[in-house]
DNA sequence: CAATCGTGGATATCTTGTGTCCACAATTGA
DNA sequence: TCAATTGTGGACACAAGATATCCACGATTG
């Protein structure tokens, strides 16, 4: 009944990447330092989200990921599928190989009532709810310098 | 997101005792059976149900476990929380030991929602919800006879 | 050309859920 | 009283998945 570091780490960095100025891009070494996030497993979250369309990422000299989408159209859902997959919490969430054998699988409709709300409190939270509200500052900085941000190359 | 398989035997076992005519136990080994859950394993999770106080146990010969309440005053939340422990879905649910550090935890708000959702989910099913409708059968048969209930002694 | 930056994948490590085993205490019936 | 049965307790083993690391590579820019 945990979430994920990975799913949290890829808000976060989303967040990060919200709170930049229209257009402008974060380098991976800025997202790491500023959300304690190792370096190198950073950069494995950040393909998810190239890969599914919420980010764009550039190449090369003065690279840089930055949001594809406004903030407002960036739900949680769409972020948890990315990076984990359809929502479920057993095996058995529509096929029942198992427990409808034994019991009919009473319990089935509990879990497909869970995955309603906890789905429609995804889809409904976008990137904008996210964001401080008084926050016009741009970036946030890191607590420690060292540690982080020097693997890679 | 996962439910373990922990919590899963846990409430299947219940409902096996439920059906029970009232007052009657059940041995370790035959939950087991008609579950197949290894029995060795499944003694654990009886321990914590025992512990817990939802389950009587009953030592030597003839022994057995049986309810200690009434289905409809048993709920999938003191289930959970006897199994699992509270209810939480990222490491800081009340503490603040990194994220407000960085963003004010902006998120706090959605974990806290998705476990207001999910308690009161919990909290509203009880045993009596999972107990088959039309099934006045006592006790449901095992698939296979073997490979579990083996172990033990 | 050289420096920078993200990509891709193999690999390592760590944690946790899951499962096993064995000696022991309690209970009951012969 | 003895032996069989049944749950208890904890140590241990195993597997799987999350988390993290590393390195060679392609793309881009000055």
């Amino acid at each position: 009944m945990q979430l994920s570091k990975t799913f949290d780490y890829a808000i976060r960095s989303l967040v990060y990447l919200a709170k930049l100025p229209e257009g402008q891009a974060a380098e991976l070494r800025a997202i790491s330092l500023s959300q304690s996030v190792p370096m190198s497993y950073l950069a494995k979250v950040m393909r998810h989200l190239v890969r599914g369309g919420l980010v764009t990422s550039i190449l090369g000299r003065d690279g840089g990921y930055s949001l594809r989408k406004k903030p407002r159209d960036i739900t949680l859902l769409q972020v948890y599928e990315i990076m984990e997959g359809e929502l479920r919490f057993v095996e058995c969430m529509e096929n029942d190989r198992n427990c409808s054998l034994f019991n009919g699988c009473t319990q089935a409709p509990v879990w497909r009532r869970l995955r309603q709300a906890v789905e429609s409190i995804f889809r409904e939270t976008t990137l904008a709810d996210l964001l401080p509200k008084n926050a016009g500052e741009s970036v946030p900085t890191p607590i420690k310098e060292s540690g982080y941000a020097r693997a890679g190359a």
